[in-house]
DNA sequence: CTTATCTTTCAGTAACTACTGAAAGGTCAT
DNA sequence: ATGACCTTTCAGTAGTTACTGAAAGATAAG
């Protein structure tokens, strides 16, 4: 008898594959929860991500349980994001999805859609607010009260700090794994 | 007649103020809610930060017009968060809130919550999940199956890109606002 | 102890988001 | 044109989350 442990039978492998991508799954999608992505679009996602494989309608709704119409919208929804793409295979008739292979791109799209959605409009907002307590608008001894005055220093500290942030994600967008590589580097060797 | 065009008079500037935090209010929420926190804590906060100064609970229920019930919980969850604290004023029965005037610190708490939450499971998941997938568990034919390559890779990979991510949030949490200048400025130099 | 003042809790409900399944819309082969 | 095959749309519904208001709990003063 040899000192091996008993390893399981080839059969068994598939079965032990499709378990560890599930937990995958599971959690990618609870994480997508959090983060204002619903659960549903993150689990897909994280399907064609961990398989590395393209997959049709079909193979999503029978892997994750959903219907039909919940995939097709999901699926358009993950390409809008540029985040998955469609694939026409010769001779089939049926679309296939697959992932983007290379995660800091992923991200990077990800975060310069973001910061256009939802950095900007606040930025934007904080400079009519400023402009609307002025003392251009509002008269010398008006902008001298100091409610005027707190709030105007309130909001030059958020706009600084979006500032500075947009400026980081604007790295980020710009430069994909290679910049993102370089600014870790640049920051390992900064601290 | 002066060159000068009108100024509102006196009275009309705390008008002015107050639509002017309104509309920074509204909008922080309305961030807040695609970033996975609920509309109106994000707006509690926001009341909180953009005034300066500290509100009981009746003002922000007046103010957003909330319930009593509403206010109470989601300053509770605020203070957890430890974004806003509270404060008792001597002689006074009831209790004030004010916000962390430091951006900076606020986005460290934040963000230092959120990656134990959030991210941490992730990675212990891939973790796990690889170690499912490993050869000294699934046998050496086994593991070297074109499927179980690929999601090996996939694993690994995501697992670098969260690992570095983890890594950057460090310095912002480590380092707080000092910390986050010099990122910063590290980084406007080395691009 | 009683009253006044303020806070917290939570069952019930309102509002919202996600999902289904059936129908309509395309596209290609015959 | 007709049928086979696949995708998209969307009204209706299930499921979830957020909110209210009334009741209970705390704390301090009288």
């Amino acid at each position: 008898m040899p000192l091996t442990l008993e390893k399981p039978a080839l059969g068994d492998v598939h079965q032990q594959l499709r378990t560890a991508q599930d937990l995958f799954i599971r959690r990618w999608g609870e994480m997508g929860a959090t983060w204002g992505i619903n659960r549903t679009m993150a689990e897909i996602h994280a399907l064609l991500y961990i398989t590395g494989t393209p997959q049709c309608t079909d193979d999503v709704m029978e892997r994750l349980h959903i219907s039909r119409g919940n995939s097709s919208m999901s699926l358009r929804a993950l390409c809008d994001w540029g985040i998955i793409r469609r694939l026409h295979r010769r001779g089939e008739r049926r679309e296939y999805f697959e992932s983007l292979g290379d995660v800091w791109e992923m991200f990077s799209i990800i975060a310069a859609e973001r910061k256009r959605r939802e950095m900007d409009p606040v930025l934007e907002t904080i400079k009519q607010c400023r402009q609307m307590l002025e003392e251009s608008t509002l008269g010398k001894v008006a902008s001298r009260q100091e409610t005027v005055q707190l709030t105007l220093g309130r909001l030059s500290s958020m706009e600084e700090f979006m500032t500075v942030t947009n400026k980081i994600f604007q790295q980020f967008i710009g430069n994909a794994k290679s910049g993102l590589t370089r600014v870790v580097k640049v920051l390992l060797k900064a601290f």
